[in-house]
DNA sequence: AATGAATGAGAGTTCATTCAT
DNA sequence: AATGAATGAACTCTCATTCAT
């Protein structure tokens, strides 16, 4: 975590520092991210950045530590009254459109959430599980959970599997938006995922009629 | 691709030099991989290793190319009289067994396996699809597309949908073999595993009694 | 051009590393030339020699600039307020003495200066050329324009071809003080090209007598 | 010198090599040519090349010696009965026009020639100067002294200078061959440049009314 | 607290030449 | 005589981090 000497700048100059080290790690990833830029491009003294930062990797896990918090503050809180009232299909929906309008104000932090599935293997993302281990692979979880204890899911249903399902949806959807340009993907195609999905879930994937 | 210089080698030290590659990509990645590191581990001259191959890239697009060589080997070819009688759960049942004892055989090979997934913005990656484009996501495509055809699967589902899950799904136990140790990732792990997906894909998620 | 680091250093050190630049420039050419070398020579860290400088054409395009900047210094702010008084023969002269007395001080100089003439291939040339343009073949294309305005040189003379004699015998005066030692080149011998020189400009090539 | 062995060979295989020679030197220089990209191109091997040529030197000088050989056979054997008859302004305009037909003929002879004025601090250039000293910068020396001899130019001339200029002339004109295209060099403009040349010879470079 | 110069290990790659076959 | 694999020194340049001011 950043030291205090961080937390004591000014809220302009905090913001200018996590705002360019978003754009490195969204543009060049965090194996070819480099100290050298952010500081140049934030107008930062090299020697502050270790003033704030122990290194590197502590930048990085501070800037997902704040997206994380941003995108569950998107996703939860702006609609957490309406949580309840869902239905897994309609929360997969709301779920996935948001996606898209995140995207569209600030395509970074998608970037960079992809980026985090190419860490596993690295000392930094150890560090990460050890202040967000649980945000990461769990977001459908506790709703899948809900929908159980509601009755609306049959309890027979794997839930780890049934989350990692929606959890790689999410990562399919997103690498979608990140290779092609946004236009294609539009509100519309989501609903058309969704809608496929929810054929799925309705029915299993066998034809009845021939068994 | 190498050059004629390296198929040229005795078998011994063009194994030496592939396994070596195996060692280094798997321990640091593509990314945080070292030519110097492997010709000092591998015992030859950092001069020779350029006269057998272009450079790096070409070193790494070989090993995958073997990789994919010897997974495609290992679970279509030892198996492919038998495919045509598998429903599609067993197909998968068998598919994932076989990734146990791959990974069994050598770990390394899956590591490298799973590091794939985080080259896609990297030119190297696009090199590789012109040499193995089709292997890398479309694994279960075909086979979905037969069960349709054979009746077996509704014709209503969406075949990339169901495909990226059963993918998804592949990279999910990978990354519990590459995280946990491989004594927790039993056979029988792998058994329960594709009898939840069943469960899932023959009925459908959704509670009948509630509906 | 060298980064701002540079100019903030020490005029020592600053002075040591455009000593050392100029010692291997001039015995090894640019081609040849090796940062390491420099580096080792000046005393300085790998490091420290990019902080200073953008790559190795950025140290020699401003050695080249240090070298401009001192000749044109010798031979026109010197004698700045004479120039206007001197014949072509008289300002040739003046030239090619200041030319040996540059070369006892600092043969260096003249050893990169010749060296110019071999890069016109190298991209390095070019950014040369942007920077000193002007400088490097019309050393006497404006006094030759003076001296036919004056009305001291026949108009029908080809300034281009005049001025091309002209600098390309500085520099075979040049390649005489490089190949050999410089106690053969006095001044007197200075006097006796001119005055061969002033010689055939004076009266052409060709024996009068015998047409 | 090349080795026995070369001279052994056929005359396909020595000409493919020579011709390889000449185009490698002619594309990258002498300093930045390469003797693997050499043997590639003519197709023979490494272990053959220093089998054939002590090193990389050897064989320039050979290629130096083959150019010379072509053209002074190109000036002087062809045209040999005329030269005595020619002024040395005929044998100027002689002179260059050929080096245009020389380039049309064969670019790469004109480029390498060029490239040997930047090798005079290299130790090959001193090894080049062992075998062909006298041929390099003294083409026009016993032409200007036969004039002499025939009372056609003023025995007061000093011969090296006048031969210095005129052998820079012929640089000059080398210079613009190669760094437009050839098109804008025609024979035309050699004229113009002789013409030019004997207006100062003739009458000095003075305004005679002045005086 | 802020600065930015200093550091040197390490990266990938090229090269002319040797030598065993 | 022909081959081409082996060699390792040398190259330019980047990097995260330290530390004196």
């Amino acid at each position: 975590m950043p030291k205090a000497t961080f937390f004591n700048l000014t809220e302009e100059k905090r913001g200018r520092i996590l705002n360019t080290a978003l754009d490195e790690f969204a543009e060049h990833g965090y194996q070819d991210s480099s100290v050298s830029r952010i500081v140049a491009r934030a107008e930062i003294a090299k020697g502050s950045f270790y003033q704030y930062f122990n290194d590197k990797d502590d930048l990085f896990i501070f800037v997902i530590g704040e997206m994380i918090a941003r995108r569950k503050l998107s996703v939860y809180e702006k609609e957490r009254a309406r949580l309840s009232e869902l239905s897994l299909t309609e929360f997969l929906r709301l779920v996935f459109h948001r996606q898209i309008d995140e995207f569209a104000e600030d395509p970074r932090i998608m970037k960079i959430s992809l980026e985090l599935i190419r860490l596993t293997a690295k000392p930094v993302f150890h560090q990460l599980m050890d202040y967000y281990q649980v945000e990461l692979n769990s977001l459908f979880t506790p709703f899948i959970q809900e929908e159980i204890a509601r009755g609306e899911i049959d309890p027979g249903v794997n839930v780890q599997i049934l989350n990692f399902m929606l959890v790689s949806l999410g990562q399919y959807l997103t690498s979608l938006l990140l290779s092609g340009n946004v236009d294609n993907i539009t509100h519309s195609l989501i609903d058309r995922i969704v809608d496929d999905l929810e054929y799925i879930f309705s029915r299993g994937i066998y034809n009845k009629a021939a068994n």
